[in-house]
DNA sequence: ATGCGCATGATTGCATGCAATATGTGAAAC
DNA sequence: GTTTCACATATTGCATGCAATCATGCGCAT
């Protein structure tokens, strides 16, 4: 299956917290955030394998932590471990990713209806600012910028909702699926009305009507899928 | 806050299928599988602090690969490590189970729509016969068996949406609050009702109606949830 | 040419050792 | 009696070494 190559670009990596110099204790969790970042930009493309020796030698550290963040990747769902072959990244088939955007289409039209009864009118001010910065990366052709804040903006409806545990799992899968995921903006038929579909998601959202929140982020989420779907099966041509 | 000691006995851990030999690739996994059933009966009760010394004695593992169990079981959320001091079993709080539960709500209430499209008539025979034996545990006064078959049957409900995304995260998710949930089942006037609101929701998912089905296990975790948090916090005596 | 078997080097899995940090204990000061 | 500090002990973090497994290349038979 394809998948995007670019749905992030380093810049998008947020720069780290300012490390304590002595990451004792703390280097299994920071080779996971770097090869993570890695995975997440397409750096490491799905179905590569991860040699201990050049990580080990690319990162800085030995083969302990190394092998631990490992672990802690395997258990996200983005590395596969195969006894006695090593990691590789995960390659998802057409049907894993309809699955898992049928569970993040689930979940945001749950957190729907909680983030109209408990979200505050300063997230959603912040979700308005994020979207008139997303309008204009499309206007100014900004494809890059354009994915990230759309993907920012539905991971900030989500929070809205005011649950931790909601927002961790909705920011895990869509982690699992970014790179397969966004092929559908490609198309820039979809761009204009990906957009509109998104005034109307704010709206509902400001004016805190849930179950109709509800509904437009599930007819988003399809509309979108259903290009993306299409582009990475390689039945349309992307503007590329 | 308070958690049921014994929501799940020896018995309930399935015997592990006949491990290779040999299990030289496996090491972290099979530990990570001993540990975490230590936790979700609770031998290992929450805030309890692993020692890796006495868990490679017990286990027979040396400490590298305990050490990668500790993150697999971290990253699953079951412990926290800290730096410098080890892994513990992870406590929640009040507010905590309240956000799980919320999102186990969410997540059968999306599954309850699929469920009803997808599922086979196979599978909803399956639930029924675990209803059956449920309702022979309840008449036989076993609350450990009433326990185990209900969160069973959730499961089961849940497997019925042939999503795999989702049938995990459900699952991960219902594990961690396990020790949690069923203390409300110990007040014994929610028990019949239980039952009755299982008839109706499996009624409700043989004849495929979905909408209804959704509202019947949102209202049933509402009402297992309330009765559970006031047993947590000591408002209403249990039972036993 | 093609396929198979085997030797050899590379890679992984895990045990162990050493350094850094935390913890426990008792003596001294107050 | 309580508190504080120093030291001894225990525990954790990570580097490294050895054994098991895998991958590669070559010779040989077909």
């Amino acid at each position: 299956m394809q998948y995007l190559q670019d749905a992030m670009t380093p810049e998008d990596v947020p720069e780290e917290a300012p490390e304590p110099r002595n990451l004792r204790g703390r280097s299994a969790a920071h080779v996971a955030e770097r090869i993570r970042d890695r995975i997440l930009s397409g750096a490491l493309p799905p179905g590569e394998r991860l040699s201990e020796r050049s990580l080990t030698e690319g990162l800085g550290v030995t083969r302990t932590p190394l092998r631990e963040a490992f672990k802690i990747l395997e258990a996200e769902g983005l590395l596969n471990i195969v006894p006695n072959r090593g990691a590789q990244v995960v390659e998802l088939s057409s049907a894993d990713v309809d699955m898992a955007m049928e569970l993040l289409a689930g979940l945001e039209s749950v957190a729907a209806e909680l983030a109209c009864a408990r979200g505050t009118s300063e997230q959603f001010a912040e979700v308005a600012a994020l979207h008139a910065r997303m309008v204009a990366c499309q206007r100014a052709g900004d494809l890059v910028g354009y994915f990230r804040i759309n993907q920012n903006i539905h991971q900030n409806i989500v929070d809205c909702a005011h649950n931790p545990a909601l927002s961790r799992v909705y920011r895990a899968e869509s982690a699992r699926v970014r790179l397969y995921r966004f092929a559908g903006n490609r198309v820039s038929a979809r761009w204009s009305r990906a957009v509109m579909e998104h005034e109307q998601i704010l709206l509902a959202l400001q004016q805190r009507q849930g179950p109709l929140l509800r509904e437009l982020l599930r007819a988003h989420h399809l509309n979108g899928w259903h290009v993306t779907r299409k582009v990475l099966d390689n039945e349309v041509q992307p503007d590329l």
